[in-house]
DNA sequence: ATGAAAGCGCTAACAT
DNA sequence: ATGTTAGCGCTTTCAT
């Protein structure tokens, strides 16, 4: 015997070797070319290969086949806890479900540090065919991407000028604020003040700019010292909205850019002993699953986070297989959920 | 020119071509190999790599070193969406901390189906390292891990027994219900139901078995009737607590399996005109996010669920490194978190 | 219909 | 210190 038998798992060779057949033939049956090949011979390599127990080693398969079937899920080192992201778990679920069904697999790449020097050796090394840019940050280096690797890719969560050459899939921010402040003026409300995000982040600017125009657009003035903060957490809501109380002139209502800062005003106002929505109206933006929970109930906008994550999904597939880069903007529309947390004000 | 300069990315050989050494001396200089060749060579090198934009490709060399740095993250089709599963993700969140910080990467195996034909190929395909069976099922094809695969694994949310050889890390079930049974039983209360769990999960089984000892163990009988339910989700326990209601006697406090089942539970309440605490009591278990948010605010058992994970990724490195599989349990214990859902009763 | 052989990009053992 | 070579396990021509 030249070859012992190691104890490792069984390949291509042994099982042609046992079914007494070569490597190719063994191959084309394995990978399902069956029609180019005796039903007896197939019949003998497939049992062989069950009788041994052979799974192919997809390793050496994507070394030739240059394709992995894996789908890079690529994460800044802000992001990296899935625990406080809603948005990211809801953008993996619809990837996982476009994804799977395909028979694509997901890697989560989650920079631990940015380093330009080894971000892209790690990015792009092989193991993805493709890869889902997860809500970069304005000013990273990821987005330098298509000077660094060929690779296709989408970007989620983030909205970059097309210039730029990504293919982005996002809520629709502007049109959300908009819904938003529509329905505040329809209950009265001409005082209105914002809380921002971080201004890293594309949603945010773009949140804060719809905020701005749809007031400009209904003739209400713009009143600067009405909008702060700048975080996307609770605690941002919380501060800010303290800072907001101390002000002379209070506004009659608080369009915050997402929930969990509306979630950081309410409390705020709550400790302050300013009711919500009695003496100032609150709302906010995603409809995380708390928002209904909370005291008041939060008025927001729901936006279809599974469905963004499916369809970057199929967007990042379709690149893949027609190798044509794609690029543009994808914009889902969310829908205004009307609970307690806006008050509607008597006009005159 | 004998080969031409196809549009793709750099290999090694050409590395090797363009700065003038052999392949093999570029291979080692730019593993890293540094000490092996003159500082000129190495500079040479690395300064062609460098210029060309060489990235190693991580699949050929996975295919000879027989190892990825990729640990698999394998979720039964019923676990698929991250977005209803806190635990998934908080254990994610854990793994992810850990492995990256030691170079691995998670590949996320959701089985769509799982069809015991192709399970294993799907697996061990050679793209992973070892991997973490998330809250894998009672009866799931996946506990037959170890006869079809000598991939290093780690289970992780679900506890079985030392003799079917896994290493499995959860939180603490027995210790939590124990916990918030006696913080009831300290608070006056001796009729206690339960709300259980589906039985295909362990920790459910682990919960409810332990509710019943500790009853036992304070000398308060176990009343039947008062335990029901089969399922982690809110509109189990909000179904649960409907037909607990209905029964001529109702206990004077309520042990939930899960925070989401108190939720529901709460709710049934409330729609039933019950006041909790006041009329009846009732706890949770996991802490969510939402669970000191409600009305009123949950006492229930926060876990160390990033932990969990951490450790678990831990364990499974280890078995990587070793080479030796490990088994046993390794538990976590949680806190009791004391919010408003229980009521003191007036003893005597 | 089947077999032989080249090679995917890399590492590691062995020569020189 | 550097070069040469034999694979890793598979797919894919190209012969036969």
């Amino acid at each position: 015997m030249i070859s012992e038998h190691r104890r490792s798992r069984p390949t291509l060779a042994l099982v042609a070797k046992e079914a007494g057949v070569s490597i190719g033939t063994a191959s084309n049956i394995l990978s399902g070319k069956t029609e180019l090949h005796t039903p007896e011979t197939v019949e003998m390599v497939l049992s062989v290969a069950r009788r041994l127990g052979y799974r192919p080693n997809r390793i050496a398969r994507s070394l030739v086949a240059r394709q992995t079937h894996t789908i890079g899920v690529i994460m800044e080192p802000a992001h990296t806890v899935f625990t406080r992201n809603i948005y990211a778990t809801g953008v993996m679920d619809g990837l996982v479900d476009v994804l799977g069904a395909q028979g694509y697999h997901l890697k989560i790449i989650s920079l631990m540090e940015i380093d330009p020097r080894t971000l892209w050796a790690q990015i792009d090394d092989g193991t993805i065919d493709g890869a889902v840019l997860l809500v970069p940050l304005i000013g990273s280096p990821l987005l330098e991407w298509h000077q660094h690797t060929p690779l296709p890719c989408v970007v989620v969560g983030s909205v970059f000028p097309e210039s730029m050459g990504f293919y982005c899939v996002d809520a629709d921010s502007q049109q959300g604020i908009r819904k938003v402040v529509e329905w505040l003026t329809q209950q009265g409300h001409r005082e209105i003040g914002f809380l921002r995000g971080p201004e890293v982040q594309t949603s945010a600017l773009q949140r804060e700019a719809a905020f701005r125009e749809t007031l400009q657009a209904h003739g209400i003035a713009v009143r600067e010292e009405w909008i702060l903060g700048n975080s996307y957490h609770r605690e941002g809501g919380y501060e800010a909205m303290r800072a907001l109380l101390q002000l002379p002139k209070r506004p009659s209502a608080v369009v915050c850019a997402n929930d969990l800062i509306a979630l950081g005003a309410i409390e705020a106002c709550r400790e302050q002993g300013v009711s919500v929505p009695h003496e100032i109206s609150i709302t906010g933006f995603d409809d995380i699953p708390i928002a209904g929970l909370v005291d008041p109930p939060l008025t927001t906008i729901r936006n279809p986070i599974h469905e963004i994550g499916y369809h970057a999904g199929e967007a990042l597939l379709e690149q893949i297989r027609t190798g044509e880069p794609k690029r543009g903007v994808r914009l889902f529309s969310g829908e205004l959920i009307v609970r307690a947390s806006v008050r509607r004000l008597k006009t005159g």
